[in-house]
DNA sequence: TTGATATATGGAATTAGTTCCACATTTTTC
DNA sequence: GAAAAATGTGGAACTAATTCCATATATCAA
C-alpha cells in the first residue's frame, strides 16, 4: 500500500525532536520556543499535513455533523442547508449529506450510515418521527437534532405553525375582512393541515361574531390549487389564504386568467415567503419561514450538545417574518370618507 | 480514552478465530464455510461495526467525495446536488459539502480542507478558473472536476451556453420574429454575457438579412431587468430575450403593470427553465438547462476517474430541454388568412 | 507414496497519529 | 542549599483496522 508523503516522524527527525514533541506542537501541548521554532521550520519545509483517519483514529472525534435531508431540489432545503454551514464552517465542522428522497425508511438507514461514519452529531430535517428514531437517540450515544416535526422525547427545532396562522388571521381581520376561504392542505400533515389553519381560524375571527371562514382542501402544489380555483371562487370570499405559497400562486394564475383582479376584486395571501412570491403579479403577501435562520439556530443547537452543555429540549420558537406585499386590499381604509372623497380619480 | 465497545478483537474471540480470518469475511477474502458461519453469529451477538477511521487509515480510501458549491440557496445548485447524489449514493460513496459563498479564494481553501480530510475525489461548482485550480488539479493526486467554467488544462463540465442561445434564435425565427431585444448582462461573464448572447444572434439571423437584434444590458436580479424594461419597450421589438429566466420575469412583470399584454402584443423568453417560469403569467418559454443531470453526469464522470479509466477531457456536451410554453406569439400563424378571417372573435 | 498445488488460517507488522509515563532539567520555595 | 514544584522531552503503548508472510492441512497428479 503506498504510504503517505510526509509523516510526523520525517517532520520529527527533520527537526531532532520525538515524534512526541511534534504532536505537541500541533495541538498546544506545552513545547519550548527553541523546538518550536525548529518544529515551525520542518513543517514549513516538508509542506507536513497531519493525516486524518490517524488522528481521528485516536481521538474519536471527527469534526464532522451528519445531515439527513428529504430531497435536495427546494429553495427550502437550501436556506436550511445554508444557515447550518454559516454556523458549522467558523467552527471548523463540516457536513456529510445524505437524501432520504421523503422515505422515513432511507431516512433511518442515512442516520445509520452516518453513525458508522463517527460523525459528531446528526441533524435531520425529518419526514416524520417515529418509536424507532426516538430509540436511537437514545442508543447511540451521539447528540441527534431533529427538525420539522415536534416530539417531546428528542431535541427537535420546528416553526410554530399556529402562530403563523395566527398571526395571518389577524392582520387579514386588521385590513377589514370578514370572509375567508382557507386553500389548506390534509389534516394527515398535522403541521400544514391542523396547526396552521386552527390557527388562522383563531386570530382572524378573534374578539368579533360577523366573520366566517370557509375551507377548500387542495394539493401542496401549484396546479392542485389551481384546479381548486373556481371552487373557491364561487364562495366568493374578500380573501383567499392559501396554505402555502405555492397554493397561493395557482389561485393567483387562476384569477389573471379570468381577468379577476387581485386585490380589487379580491385578496389573496400565502405561507412561506418563498422568492417567487415578489415576481408574480401581483406580489403576494405572506409570512416567510426563516429556514436559513431556522439552520442556523439548529447548527448553533447542536455545538451546544457537543460541548457538554445539555442544552434545555427542544425550542420551538422560530421567529415569522410579515411580508406584506401587494395582494391584500385594506377595506378599512376604502370605506373612510377621507379616501372615498379625494381619491376617486385614482380609479 | 474512551474505546470502542465492539472491535474486530472481539468479534474474532467470540467465533474463536483470528482478526485477520474477520477481517477477511469482512472483506471477501476467502474464508471457509464453517467460520464463515461462526463469524457472521459473532458479528450479530455483537452488532460490531467496523470503525471507519481504523479502515481508512490503512486502506487509504475515504468513499468520500468533496463538493465546493458557491452557494446553496439556489434552486440551480440544489438541482446538481440532487443529480450528484443520486449517482454517488448507490456507489456507496458519500459527499462533503463547502460553500464558497462566491469566492474564489474560499473556493480555493475549501479544496484545500477537503484534500487534508483525505476525500477521494473533489468536485468543484467553480466561480472562476485561476492558475491556481490547474495547479492544484495537477499537484494533489486527486482527481478533481470543474463545472459551470472552462479550461482545456482540467476536467471540467459546462453547459453549452451558445447552443442553448443558438437553439432559442434559431425557435424565433421559425416563429416568424424579425425584430428582438436581447436583455442581457455585462460581457466580463463569459457565458452568459458572450456565449449565450452570441448563440442566439447567430440562430435569430442565420439565412436571412431583414432580422434585428437590438441588446440592453441589465444585472442578473429581477429588479434590475425591471428598471431596463421601460427602455427595451422603447425599442419596440416583437420579442424580448432575457439572458435568465429572472431577467424575463421582471420584464414581464413591467408589461403586466403597464397593461401590454404577453404574447399578443409583445413576446418574451428566457434560459434557465426555473420552475417560477411554469407559475407567472403567461407561463415563460425558455431553454431549460437540466442541472440535475450536469450533477449525474459530473459524478459520473469523477467515479470513471477513481476507477482507472482516465477519461478524456471535458465533455461539454450538456443536453437542452426546450421548453414551449405560453409567452410566444406564433407570427407566422397569425398571417395566414385561415387565421385571420375564422377566429376574430376570439379577440 | 511422493511432491506439487490449492485452500485456509493465525501471527506479526503496518498505517499515522495521540497520549501516558518516566525521567531530566530548570525554577521556585522554605 | 536542599526539597519541592514546574517545565520539557523521548520512548513506548495504544487506537482498530488491513495485509503480508509463514504455515498447516487437504486435494491432486505422477
Amino acid at each position: 500500500m503506498e504510504q503517505q508523503k510526509v509523516t510526523i516522524k520525517d517532520v520529527a527527525d527533520l527537526a531532532g525532536v520525538s515524534k512526541s514533541t511534534v504532536s505537541r506542537y500541533l495541538n498546544n501541548g506545552y513545547i519550548s520556543a527553541e523546538k518550536q521554532a525548529k518544529v515551525r521550520k520542518a513543517i514549513e519545509q516538508t509542506g507536513f499535513q497531519s493525516n486524518f483517519f490517524a488522528k481521528r483514529l485516536k481521538t474519536r472525534e471527527s469534526k464532522l455533523i451528519g445531515i439527513v435531508l428529504p430531497r435536495m431540489d427546494s429553495v427550502t432545503v437550501g436556506k436550511l442547508l445554508s444557515g447550518i454551514t454559516r454556523v458549522l464552517e467558523p467552527e471548523g465542522y463540516q457536513s456529510i449529506l445524505l437524501v432520504s428522497q421523503l422515505s422515513g425508511k432511507k431516512e433511518l438507514e442515512s442516520m445509520q450510515k452516518l453513525q458508522q461514519q463517527g460523525v459528531d452529531a446528526i441533524l435531520v430535517d425529518s419526514v416524520g418521527l417515529t418509536a424507532e428514531h426516538v430509540r436511537r437517540a437514545q442508543e447511540w450515544g451521539l447528540p441527534i437534532l431533529y427538525t420539522g416535526q415536534k416530539n417531546a422525547a428528542v431535541h427537535c427545532l420546528k416553526i410554530d405553525d399556529a402562530a403563523a396562522g395566527h398571526r395571518m388571521g389577524v392582520y387579514l381581520r386588521q385590513m377589514g375582512h370578514k370572509h375567508a376561504v382557507f386553500a389548506g392542505v390534509t389534516e394527515s400533515d398535522e403541521a400544514v393541515g391542523i396547526e396552521r389553519k386552527e390557527g388562522f381560524i383563531a386570530g382572524f375571527c378573534e374578539g368579533r361574531t360577523d366573520a366566517k371562514v370557509d375551507f377548500v382542501e387542495t394539493g401542496f402544489d401549484f396546479l392542485s390549487a389551481y384546479n381548486q380555483a373556481a371552487e373557491i371562487h364561487k364562495l366568493d370570499p374578500s380573501v383567499v389564504v392559501g396554505a402555502t405559497d405555492n397554493i397561493s400562486l395557482g389561485i393567483l394564475r387562476y384569477f389573471h386568467e379570468r381577468g379577476v383582479r387581485v386585490p380589487e376584486d379580491i385578496s389573496v395571501v400565502g405561507f412561506g415567503g418563498y422568492d417567487v412570491g415578489a415576481v408574480v403579479y401581483p406580489a403576494l403577501t405572506t409570512v416567510a419561514f426563516d429556514y436559513e435562520l431556522m439552520g442556523m439556530k439548529a447548527a448553533s443547537y447542536l455545538l451546544n450538545i457537543l460541548r457538554g452543555g445539555e442544552a434545555g429540549m427542544t425550542n420551538l420558537d422560530m421567529p415569522l417574518l410579515f411580508v406584506e406585499r401587494e395582494s391584500v386590499q385594506n377595506l378599512v381604509k376604502k370605506t373612510l370618507p377621507i379616501n372615498s372623497t379625494s381619491l376617486p380619480a385614482m380609479m
